[in-house]
DNA sequence: TAAATACAAATTGTATACAAAGTGATGATA
DNA sequence: TATCATCACTTTGTATACAATTTGTATTTA
């Protein structure tokens, strides 16, 4: 579809971000993606540019680009500011929504449960991102659409383990998360602001459970036997 | 102080968009730029990739540089949103802020007490802009800092008139501007979230009403006579 | 005359060579 | 041996030439 290489270069990377393919905190190598990408400097740097804007990476002089890091103050900012911003996006866009936009929204959706469905959790988490920025398109909202994006760069790599439940009843939580998608498209129909409300923050408090379950793991059995032989060896 | 031509330049195209200096809505010209500030091609067109992602500038393919307008829909959304985010920023402020950055902001105030003091209307604005700015670094957030700053530049080049008072009952309000900037400092150093709330939407309110009365001023006096004249004229 | 086309000029995008800054290894000196 | 200085090498920044695209104008054609 689309053949600007410029383009294609600026949608990869966002992916591979987005996807924890890069790691937050990496640095990228202008040589090495000019390769891969058959770009030039100049239009690569252009690219860099753009996602430093986006908030995907930071520059600093003389230092190459970096993967934007994900360290503990971020976090806790994080988990502070979703709700707001998601609540107010849901919101405004309940009602300031248009029809294609909807319909935009509707496609995506269909993607989305396509890609749970066949277990794409990689894809499962891009359609997901997208799902919740055109929300933020259909709020007509320049302001928010800035915290919003930047929110949701942090959002999808977190819940990259989302998408890959390990158990079935996490599985189940998958499922939700596509009705609750569902029910967030009809109150965006309907044009009710409140409802969109309320349903984007339960969407919210499902998705926050499962990254915290991710980022405080249930703690790993202590094997007291081979600590006190390990004691003993040298 | 800063030799970096970029730097300077990125600098000197803020203000002057800020200012009003190059109106919402006019493209920039590269060559002549690049003349204006002593730069090649490569690097000015860096400084519009940086400013584009703060939200000053608009690229388009194949179209250059447009300074972001400033439409209806744009001012109503502005309207809409300003006093939520301010008032959340000054909360987080109030809550986080550490001391270097108190008295930066100390220093901001400082100078923008002496631009209104001596009637340096665009320089009171620009100061007003980085006090405001400066609250926005002590909210640490990342996230609502996107969106606080693409708000800003609006605000700024809104509030052109406001250091601009035409009678003494509007060189008041100036006073007044300056003095809920010490107590919103007080609110800051003594760590009052709610007062530093309660002042900053005062703030707003002052400044609203000012920017209302400058996009939707007084009607011009209708001199019935000259227009009849006109009529009967040809 | 109005519309369409072709061509010229200006503007924007890309590649690349060169300059500057940072990084690391080697060896000299205390 | 530890520290510092120097030099080569790598990476980043800038200038500029060339390519592609858009825009305006003049000419042709119906």
């Amino acid at each position: 579809m689309v053949k600007d290489k410029k383009t294609i270069c600026m949608n990869d990377l966002r992916e591979r971000i987005l996807k924890l393919d890069i790691a937050p905190g990496a640095d990228l190598d202008e040589a090495t993606l000019c390769g891969e990408y058959n770009l030039s400097r100049t239009p690569l740097r252009e690219v860099f540019q753009r996602l430093n804007g986006e908030g995907y990476l930071t520059l600093e002089q003389n230092r190459g680009a970096k993967v934007a890091s994900m360290d503990l103050q971020v976090m806790r900012t994080f988990f502070q500011t979703a709700p707001l911003v998601y609540a107010t996006i849901a919101r405004l866009a309940a009602e300031n929504r248009c029809g294609p936009e909807l319909d935009i929204l509707k496609g995506i959706q269909k993607r989305f449960l396509e890609a749970t469905a066949s277990g794409n959790a990689s894809q499962s988490a891009i359609e997901n991102h997208l799902f919740h920025a055109q929300i933020g398109d259909m709020a007509q909202n320049i302001y928010l659409l800035q915290s919003l994006k930047r929110i949701l760069i942090d959002h999808t790599r977190l819940s990259q383990t989302f998408y890959r439940p390990a158990s079935p009843a996490e599985q189940v939580l998958v499922l939700k998360a596509g009705q609750q998608h569902d029910a967030m498209i009809s109150a965006f129909e309907a044009q009710q602001p409140d409802v969109a409300v309320d349903l984007t923050l339960q969407h919210w408090e499902l998705s926050r459970d499962r990254i915290e379950q991710y980022v405080s793991p249930d703690p790993l059995p202590i094997d007291v036997v081979s600590i006190r032989d390990k004691k003993h060896a040298v």
